[in-house]
DNA sequence: ATGCTGACGTCGC
DNA sequence: CGCGACGCCAGCA
């Protein structure tokens, strides 16, 4: 019966709000992908939807770090959807981030892997 | 209810 | 190595 079981966890959290979870915890100057906090969130084939639940973010939440979330290649491809084009940029280099023709520079090294960092302990 | 879009990701050429 | 197309999930018209 349950054959996919559940793309979110046991809890009644919606997807949008476990996004929410996560990109808080963000360390400042530090980054992820859409495609990270999927995979936290148990779908990684969802980063689509992550990013969805990023559009939807300000509606939802306010302050929201959502300049830390980047696509995997470490590119602001969401800066267009911020209030100035040059906001998302000018946040993450107020964070010490690099930020070179929307493209983090070090992406690597201030990648932030929330299902690595982040320990579901008991929360 | 069905279909399209979207701040992505992976595979293919 | 760079660009293009398809696929995935969730929300909205």
């Amino acid at each position: 019966m349950l054959k996919k079981e559940t793309k979110l966890n046991e809890r009644n959290e919606d997807f949008f709000e476990a996004v929410y979870q996560v990109v808080r915890l963000i360390p400042k100057g530090r980054v992820t992908s859409y495609g990270a906090i999927a995979a936290f969130l148990g779908s990684k084939q969802s980063a689509r939807a992550v990013g969805w639940a990023m559009n939807a973010s300000h509606r939802h939440q306010e302050n929201l770090p959502a300049h830390r979330v980047v696509n995997r290649i470490g590119m602001l491809s969401g800066k267009h959807h911020f209030a100035q084009d040059n906001s998302m940029q000018n946040r993450l280099a107020s964070e010490g981030v690099v930020v070179l023709d929307n493209q983090i520079q070090q992406f690597e090294k201030l990648f932030w892997d929330p299902s690595k960092e982040i320990k579901l302990d008991g929360y």
